[in-house]
RNA sequence: GCCCCUGUAGCUCAGCGGAUAGAGCGUCGGCCUCCGGAGCCGAAAGCGCAGGUUCGAGUCCUGCCAGGGGCACCA
C-alpha cells in the first residue's frame, strides 16, 4: 500500500515494512521452490503487524497461517522453513526471528529502525510526513451539515460537521482532491413558513401553528423592513440566518469551498431536465396529479413523488438534480454525503436516483451520524428540535471552547449514539481529555522556551547521534510516531477521523511518559543526549501538529 | 411490520480477523529540593445471549433480546 519513500534516509530506500515484506515473500518463494509447493506470495499482500505484546517482537507476520492450507502443509512447519531461510542473512535491523504460537513469525529489531523512522519524521517535516497517497488525485466532494437556514445550527450538526471537516482534511492529506460543500435549502415550504413567522412577528402577532418559535425570529423581525411578501421575507431571513451559521462554523474552524443553493438549481431548470432524463428512461409516471419516480425498481422500498400535485418539485427532485450536477456536470469521482441519522429515509431513493442517472451508486457514500446527547454533570441537556429546546452549537462553543468542542466530537465514531458530559470538559475541570493533549503541546513549547533561556541551540540533525535514544520511553514515542502514516491512511480508507483522535491521545501519553522520565535540559544530562532528545521533542511537535491539524484542533505552545 | 445504527470496566468511549481486550472519569494505593503535577506509576473491575464461518472472532454471517433513529405529494 505505501509506496517506497525516496526521502527515507541512510542506506535503505524503502520503509522497514516494505523491506520485511519483500524478505518474507522472497523467503516463501525459496521454501516453495525447495519443497515443490505451489505458493507465490506478492510482497504487497504480506500481512505485517506490530504485536501488542513486546515479547512477541517488533513486527510479526501470519503468512504461514494464511498460506498453509493453500500449500497443503501445516502452518508451523511452513513457518519454520521460512524462518530458516530468513535467518541468513537477517534482514536490515533484524536481530532475531522466532516462531511462535500457531505459526506466527516474530521479528525482533534493534532500535535502529526507530531512529530511521525519527529521521524520516524530521526530514519530511510537518508538511511532508504522513502523507500517504492512497487517493491518487481522486476528486472527492464531502457534503456535510447542510442544515436548513431556518434557525441556528444545533449541536448535532456541529458534531457531524466536525466529522465531515476532519474527514475532508484527512482525505486531502492522503492524496485526494477534496471539496467541502454545504447544500443550502433556501427554497420551498419551510422558507415560506419562515417568512410567515417573520411577518407575524413584525406585526407583533404570535407565531402561527407549525411556525418557527425561536427568539431569533423576533430579533430578525425587529430589523426587517422589506416587503410583506412571504417568500421575500423568508429568503431575507434565511440569508441572515445563514450568515450566522457561517460565523458559527468558522469559529470551530469549519470553512466550506462551496455553499450550493437549492433555489439556484430549481431556477436553472436543472430539476426539469433531471426529471426529463428519468422520464426518457421510462422511470417516470403520472398519478393522482403528481409526477412519480419508479425508485422501487432500483432498490427503494416504494416509488417516490418528484413533482407534487401543486406543481412544486419535491426535495428529492431537487436532490437528484443536485447529485446529477455533482457527478455529471462537475465531475466528482466520489461524493460523500454526511447526514444525520434522522435522514436515513432519504438514502435509498437518492441512491436509486443516482443509479437511474447512470452513475455507479457506489460512488455515492452516505455517512449517517447517529444522534448526540449532552449531559452537564447530573443534568440532562435537552436536545429536542421540535420542542425548540435544541442546544445551539454557539452555546456549547461559548461554554467549552472550539478545541474542546472539536476533539470531543471526534472521540467517538459517527455510528455511535454518544453521550457527552460538558462538565468534564469545562475549563474549571481538573481532569478532561482535551487539555491532556494540549498539555503535551504546551510542554513541547516549554522545552523550547527553556532551551532558549539557557542558551541551548539545537545542532543540525546531521551532527546529532539519534542512536543515543535508547530509553524505553524514548522508543515508545518513536514507535508511536512511526505509525502515523498508516493511521492517516487507515482513517482515510475507513472514513474514520476517530482513529486520528485515538492516535493523538496515544502520542500525548507517550510524550508525557518520556517527559516525565527523561530530562532533556538538566545540567547532568550529556549534551549529546540533550541534542538527541531535543530532536525527539521536535518530532513529537511535528506529529502532534499533523494529528491535531487533521482534527481541526489547535496545538498551543503555551497554556 | 420493514430499514439503519448501537450493546465492551460502576460511568463515557477506543479497539486493520490475531497470541494475556485499552483509555479517561470514578474507587483504592504510591511519586513534587526535578525542563509546566492540567503530569507519572500501580491495583480492583468488562466483550447482551445463542449458533455459524475461520488455524484464530469483541471484530465477519444468521437468529434472539435490549436501546436509539427512520419509514410524507416535509425538508
Amino acid at each position: 500500500m505505501s509506496a517506497p519513500d525516496p526521502s527515507t534516509p541512510r542506506s535503505s530506500s524503502s520503509s522497514i515494512r516494505d523491506r520485511l515484506s519483500k524478505a518474507i515473500a522472497d523467503a516463501v518463494a525459496v521454501v516453495a521452490g525447495d519443497q515443490g509447493l505451489d505458493l507465490v506470495v506478492d510482497p504487497s499482500t504480506v500481512h505485517l503487524e506490530r504485536p501488542a505484546r513486546r515479547e512477541h517482537g517488533d513486527w510479526s507476520t501470519n503468512i504461514a497461517m494464511v498460506t498453509a492450507k493453500r500449500a497443503a502443509t501445516n502452518p508451523r512447519a511452513l513457518a519454520s522453513a521460512v524462518v530458516d531461510v530468513l535467518e541468513h542473512p537477517l534482514p536490515d535491523h533484524v536481530v532475531g526471528i522466532e516462531l511462535a504460537g500457531p505459526g506466527f513469525i516474530n521479528f525482533r529489531l534493534d532500535a535502529g529502525w526507530l531512529h530511521e523512522a525519527l529521521a524520516a519524521v524530521l526530514t519530511l517535516g510537518e508538511d511532508g510526513y504522513a502523507r500517504p497517497d492512497i487517493g491518487h488525485g481522486e476528486k472527492v466532494q464531502v457534503e456535510f451539515i447542510s442544515a436548513n437556514p431556518t434557525g441556528p445550527i444545533h449541536v448535532g450538526n456541529g458534531w457531524w460537521g466536525s466529522y465531515g471537516d476532519a474527514l475532508a482534511r484527512i482525505l486531502a492529506r492522503s492524496g485526494h482532491k477534496v471539496s467541502r460543500e454545504y447544500y443550502v435549502n433556501d427554497t420551498g415550504g419551510q422558507i415560506r413558513t419562515l417568512g410567515t413567522s417573520l411577518l407575524a412577528r413584525t406585526r407583533g402577532e404570535d407565531i402561527p401553528e407549525g411556525g418557527y418559535q425561536g427568539q431569533y425570529v423576533t430579533d430578525l423581525a425587529a430589523i426587517y423592513d422589506g416587503p410583506h411578501d412571504v417568500t421575500a421575507a423568508g429568503r431575507w431571513a434565511a440569508d441572515r440566518i445563514l450568515e450566522r451559521i457561517r460565523a458559527t462554523l468558522a469559529s470551530v474552524g469549519i470553512v466550506f469551498d462551496e455553499w450550493y443553493s437549492q433555489a439556484s438549481i430549481e431556477e436553472s431548470g436543472a430539476v426539469d431536465e433531471t426529471i426529463a432524463l428519468l422520464d426518457a428512461k421510462g422511470l417516470v409516471y403520472e398519478q393522482d396529479g403528481a409526477t412519480w419516480f419508479r425508485s422501487e425498481q432500483l432498490g427503494d422500498v416504494r416509488d417516490r413523488v418528484l413533482r407534487k400535485a401543486d406543481g412544486d418539485a419535491t426535495y428529492l427532485a431537487g436532490d437528484l438534480a443536485y447529485h446529477r450536477d455533482k457527478f455529471l456536470i462537475r465531475g466528482f469521482d466520489r461524493v460523500i454525503d454526511v447526514f444525520g441519522a434522522d435522514h436515513h429515509g432519504q438514502v435509498a431513493s437518492l441512491k436509486a436516483g443516482v443509479e437511474a442517472l447512470g452513475v455507479d451508486p457506489d460512488r455515492l457514500e452516505v455517512k449517517l451520524g447517529q444522534m448526540v446527547s449532552l449531559v452537564d454533570g447530573d443534568e440532562t441537556v435537552k436536545m429536542g428540535k421540535r420542542a425548540g429546546t435544541a442546544i445551539d452549537l454557539d452555546t456549547v462553543v461559548a461554554d467549552i471552547g472550539p478545541d474542546a468542542t472539536r476533539i470531543l466530537s471526534l472521540m467517538s465514531s459517527l455510528d455511535q449514539a454518544a453521550t457527552f458530559d460538558l462538565a468534564t470538559v469545562r475549563e474549571q475541570s481538573a481532569d478532561n481529555p482535551v487539555f491532556y493533549v494540549q498539555m503535551a503541546s504546551a510542554r513541547i513549547g516549554g522545552v523550547g522556551r527553556k532551551a532558549a533561556e539557557r542558551g541551548i541551540v539545537r545542532a543540525p540533525l546531521t551532527d546529532v547521534d539519534l542512536g543515543l535514544l535508547t530509553h524505553p520511553r524514548e522508543l515508545e514515542v518513536l514507535r508511536c510516531l512511526e505509525e502515523l502514516p498508516e493511521v492517516v491512511a487507515d482513517a482515510a480508507i475507513d472514513r474514520a477521523p476517530t482513529k486520528v483522535t485515538t492516535w493523538v491521545r496515544k502520542l500525548a501519553s507517550c510524550f508525557h511518559g518520556f517527559y516525565h522520565d527523561c530530562p532533556i535540559l538538566a545540567d547532568d544530562v550529556d549534551p549529546a543526549v540533550t541534542q538527541a532528545r531535543l530532536w525527539l521533542v521536535e518530532a513529537s511537535r511535528i506529529g502532534l501538529a499533523i494529528g491535531l491539524g487533521l482534527l481541526g484542533v489547535s496545538a498551543p505552545e503555551a497554556m
